[in-house]
DNA sequence: ATATGTGCAAACTCTTTGCATGGAG
DNA sequence: CTCCATGCAAAGAGTTTGCACATAT
């Protein structure tokens, strides 16, 4: 996972293209992390016959020039939301899919590693039924 | 982790075949969570000429019956471990790639939810360098 | 003897890449 | 007018499945 990010001088000007700002938009409609496939059918609704491949090279773009950040859940394809955000973790409801942001966090996460271990982050995921989801 | 065991009625007798055994071996002989490919190169010193089908087909027959548990973890393959454990939380190390187990966890980890939310489970992964890759 | 397990290869899903065309600047 | 971005399709990883053969019981 080295190695990924590239220095911006590499990159020409970014191009500020339909499919991009159609792509943009549907982070921005939502207040969850979303996956390539959410995003793609949310931009389509704004630009019919924006193919995957762009979905996936405008998700890289923007994770290269900081605009998203990569929400990884366990058991989950790659979820992303816009990035800025304070520190926070997640929940995923086990009924309907959808991924939800937490803001909160525990103290002393780092010292669950044992001696020798040097710790530089952390996640944090919770499962179960969301708000819409629970019976109650 | 909900609704992963099936009923032992819905499979007839399970065969201990060389395979497995192998697998299962390779399980026992290592302290930290595999991945597919792992259990196939460590199963292989065992028995070669084995296949990663088998070694997939496996893995879903013992986690159906109970005797592995999936441990998912962000951003990397499905890792797998024998069941039975503690509840424990896992390590990743950055540097050289292998997952660790933490004996740890954190009390009120649900009290993290919002209101109406509903909490099952949880997961909590730390990301560091781990002993041997750690620079002291 | 017989049905489960295995190996191989094809199929599938998710993601990336090559190439010719389109469009932002 | 130039490059960068797009769309399509093919290529790649990881995982699953179909089928004929092998083997545990």
């Amino acid at each position: 996972m080295a190695g990924t990010q590239r220095l911006e001088s590499e990159r020409g000007v970014t191009r500020d293209t339909r499919q991009r700002r159609a792509i943009r938009a549907a982070f921005l409609s939502t207040d969850r992390p979303l996956d390539p496939n959410e995003v793609l059918e949310l931009a389509a609704g704004e630009h019919s016959g924006l193919g995957i491949a762009t979905v996936y090279r405008n998700i890289k773009m923007l994770l290269e020039e900081g605009w998203l950040t990569a929400v990884e859940l366990p058991g989950e394809v790659t979820h992303y939301e816009v990035a800025g955000k304070e520190h926070h973790h997640h929940f995923h409801c086990r009924m309907c899919g959808k991924v939800f942001e937490l803001n909160a966090c525990l103290p002393n996460v780092q010292q669950l590693a044992p001696q020798g271990f040097a710790v530089t982050g952390h996640d944090l995921l919770l499962y179960g039924s969301c708000r819409d989801c629970s019976p109650a």
